[in-house]
DNA sequence: GAAAATATTGAAAACGATTGCATAATCAGC
DNA sequence: GCTGATTATGCAATCGTTTTCAATATTTTC
């Protein structure tokens, strides 16, 4: 008596289980008649598919995984909201999952999910060595976020990182700065060195050379430490690309507790545009990344690749807006 | 000749499905001879148990839902790890789902937990109507996160802020203060509430009367909204409580901007403790809430409840810590 | 050494849905 | 009114586990 199965139903309408799973999934099939007295019956009893039984029979299991490798990234819960958002409409579940530092945990997941516990994985973060080996040898329908995956045939959806890093530089150039550093974001990951990249490319496009590159990580504490060196630099460039906000808002801390002004000292940029950027002081000269959209974007890959496993996916760049705010202005002198 | 199922395993071992079964799940009961065998066998086809079959027979799902009912929470993904790592431990899965402003979602979520699409429900954020029909209809064990849930018979876990309040406002008061304000975080919320009262009793101890209380929510906006009433108050606080980080990041920003200095003019307190707190500048005073333990402590709240319905499961209250840096410090005079 | 107790195993029935095949019912055309 | 095409339905097998019940093998006890 607890809850109503396909049978109940079917016996409350007089007909064949066979016939109540035809009128839930291909209605135009069944018979006008029959398949108003069926819904009256399921209205009546209240009657949910089991979702067990049909993952069984189905051999799916309608959930995409999310895997995080790392520690929760800058913007996470955003990207997330967008992933749940966009799958929840096509009528899939998601579940979370983080992988960080144990491989085991990697593996037992990698395995569970040959079995229906997932249709498909959504990665975010960088390479990792059990996804390649997973691939490898149960093509799974897989895409990346943020990240390009090395050496996998993986497609990724990720932000523009190199045209955004250009878009940065422009904007400094124009401001009349001519010696320009940049705080890079890791390096191992693709993102830090497409900025690094971008960031490079634009200054040598201007006859440039980087005043100051300085190898950081995504996070505060590099921009307390970035500003550190720059504080002992002999030659101390006018403007800072910071590689995310986070590091842009350490940096500009870190100089502000030693006297230094921004942007009347240095101009500084971050990257992501993140809710606090534009209430710090100074507000943060960003780049905007469409966070929402990239996990839009990352779900819709993944369904396709999921409804055609053939289906040949390009990645996806959704570009960046570089938004003006105080961080920045025309060098000191 | 695709995924080894349990069938192969027996006929493998020369044994019958039973016994591979009781193999996997109840080791002890089988002879040590054949279980080896059935081992060996395991380990040679890369036997893993199909998940929709066994929580097919066992009408159970080995995952946990987490719905999150409003717009990513301030450090939403922080306490999710913490879940994910203690599910994960426990050999559970976490869904992932948002239940925001639509009830039909909510609704269609909600049909789908009775029958096996997850063992229990984690909810963050406050209540909510559906979540209030699902418990009278269908009785799911079901824990909620950082707010009590009004009239529900759901255990909580938070932290205590109503300690947390006091221990600020008694930070404040051995600075001197004797005008103080606060920003108060959504009231429609039981933190909020908690913080409010915390400030509020603790004053009255003190036999002070609150000098200011600004209604706003738990964002960076508020802040900036608050400090623009600060700075149009005739008899001004010389220190204020924001109930959250990023409220008292917009606060800050706001009174640097108009040339307000902190904490020389005016002292700020946050709550949370999140990471940018400790690089801001000035380096946030604040209350450090254990976010991750937030989330193991849900998860074993609702093991325990999945494992014994009947089981009293009461609130668990995590401290908070003060965490004292240079955004608060003697009254102007 | 036989009876009784215990330890291991297997056969078969669920769990709840979907679907290929076959059958029954309806209908068009002459 | 009969044949052949079409439309609706039902039967029964299947997805991969777990578990009850009964049967067999192994010990233990006297």
């Amino acid at each position: 008596m607890s809850t109503p199965k396909l049978t109940d139903v079917a016996r409350l309408a007089g007909v064949s289980p066979a016939t109540v799973s035809r009128a839930i999934n291909q209605p135009a099939i069944v018979n006008a008649k029959t398949l108003e007295r069926i819904q009256q019956a399921i209205q009546h009893i209240g009657y949910e598919t089991n979702t067990a039984g049909r993952n069984l029979r189905l051999r799916r299991s309608d959930a995409l995984l999310v895997m995080i490798s790392d520690a929760p990234s800058r913007f996470f819960s955003q990207i997330l909201m967008g992933v749940e958002a966009e799958a929840s409409e096509a009528g899939y579940n998601v579940l979370v999952s983080n992988t960080q530092d144990n491989p085991e945990r990697g593996r037992r997941l990698y395995a569970s999910i040959q079995q229906s516990l997932a249709d498909g994985i959504l990665t975010f973060g960088g390479h990792n060595q059990e996804l390649g080996d997973l691939i490898k040898n149960h093509p799974i329908p897989i895409v990346g976020v943020n990240e390009h995956l090395e050496d996998l045939p993986v497609p990724v959806t990720t932000v523009n990182n190199l045209d955004a890093s250009r878009a940065i530089v422009r904007h400094l150039l124009e401001l009349g700065h001519r010696k320009i550093g940049h705080v890079t974001g890791t390096t191992t990951l693709s993102s830090g060195r497409d900025r690094l990249e971008g960031f490079l490319s634009e200054l040598q496009q201007a006859g440039l050379a980087p005043t100051w590159i300085c190898n950081k990580h995504y996070n505060v504490e590099s921009g307390r430490e970035a500003a550190e060196e720059w504080l002992h630099l002999t030659d101390r460039p006018t403007a800072v690309f910071c590689s995310c906000d986070e590091t842009a808002f350490g940096f500009i801390a870190a100089l502000q507790r030693k006297g230094v002004r921004v942007p009347a000292d240095v101009s500084v940029v971050g990257f992501d545009d993140i809710p606090l950027a534009d209430h710090y002081c100074p507000a943060l000269t960003t780049i905007r990344q469409p966070q929402r959209e990239l996990g839009v974007t990352a779900v819709r890959m993944l369904l396709e690749r999921i409804h055609d496993v053939e289906a040949d996916i390009p990645n996806q760049r959704l570009s960046g807006e570089l938004i003006v705010r105080e961080s920045t202005g025309p060098p000191a002198n």
